[in-house]
DNA sequence: AGAGCGTAGTTGAAGGCTTGACTATTCCGC
DNA sequence: GCGGAATAGTCAAGCCTTCAACTACGCTCT
């Protein structure tokens, strides 16, 4: 909806202008186009999605390589129920394995497998380039300092949900 | 991943450094949970997705409210089957009709109804209020221009397929 | 005219995601 | 320690997306 006035026009809603809606179209549809291109050639040179990719690396990172459930869900952005979908499906492959908490009874915790940690050793490789390629080496310093500086702006208004 | 060198390791991988490690997820997380805000604002207020919103903003600006389906599938970042298969939806809805294309015998036409103008109208209210809250509210005005920026030189890379 | 090729769009099956309901376990106040 | 509330995780149904055919039409060369 291209709609007239600049500012908070009678019914009360704040259109935005011409030069708003530039932005926020290049915004919305690069990062869509981005985040869509890494996945693809993710997901087509290892047979691993973004998604499930986040998960390996999240576990790698943690002494133990294992967390909980939850946790998992929260550094992914993912939902408990989508989450534990996913890992039922990396389990099927062998690259996660589930293990009952030995604090909480109620928890599992996600522990990555050797065989996990080679899948994700073979796929970090190809995300660190594609990261590289179209994003690092497109932007100069000072444009990547600022798409740092609004990223952190609008996570500390969306961070806490 | 987190791995040590700065620059192209032994494995000539261009790792990313701790600085680029945190630029790069400030700029994937919020794109990412700004988008999940936004649908899912929209989505529950209107029960329209963004997907299905930018499908109707298409077909409104233009000139007929009517488009070709491959045209309307690039502008909205869609593949065609995926289109496809939302503008039947949309057909179920009301809100869009079909009609063969009469300069081109295997084209089709998506044609905007009525029902679907007044369906985007109330939607775009919500949408638009939220873009300001979540996006352009947070940020400053070099902020903006910055993003602008960004989001236009990634543009540029991104969009010759 | 007709063969062959490219383009436009659709379809169906397979798999992923979301929602909401459900089970199991723990925590808390008495 | 016991009953109720809260928390962790799973599961099933339905919707959405993707992939790979498949149909239908137009274009070109002979």
């Amino acid at each position: 909806m291209t709609s007239g006035s600049p500012d908070a026009a009678a019914d009360g809603t704040r259109w935005l202008d011409a030069e708003e809606q530039k932005a926020w179209r290049a915004y919305l549809f690069s990062s869509m186009l981005l985040q869509d291109r890494l996945d693809r050639e993710l997901t087509h040179s290892t047979g691993i999605s973004h998604a499930y990719y986040e998960i390996l690396v999240a576990l790698s990172e943690t002494p133990g390589r294992s967390m909980r459930m939850s946790e998992l869900a929260d550094r992914c952005l993912s939902s408990r129920s989508r989450l534990s979908h996913a890992v039922s499906r990396l389990e099927e492959r062998g690259w996660v394995r589930r293990q009952t908490c030995p604090e909480d009874g109620r928890g599992q915790l996600a522990v990555l497998t050797d065989e996990g940690f080679e899948a994700l050793d073979a796929a970090a490789h190809v995300h660190v380039e594609s990261v590289r390629t179209h994003l690092f080496d497109q932007l100069s310093p000072e444009q990547i300092a600022s798409m740092r500086d609004v990223g952190e702006t609008l996570l500390r208004h969306l961070g806490p949900r």
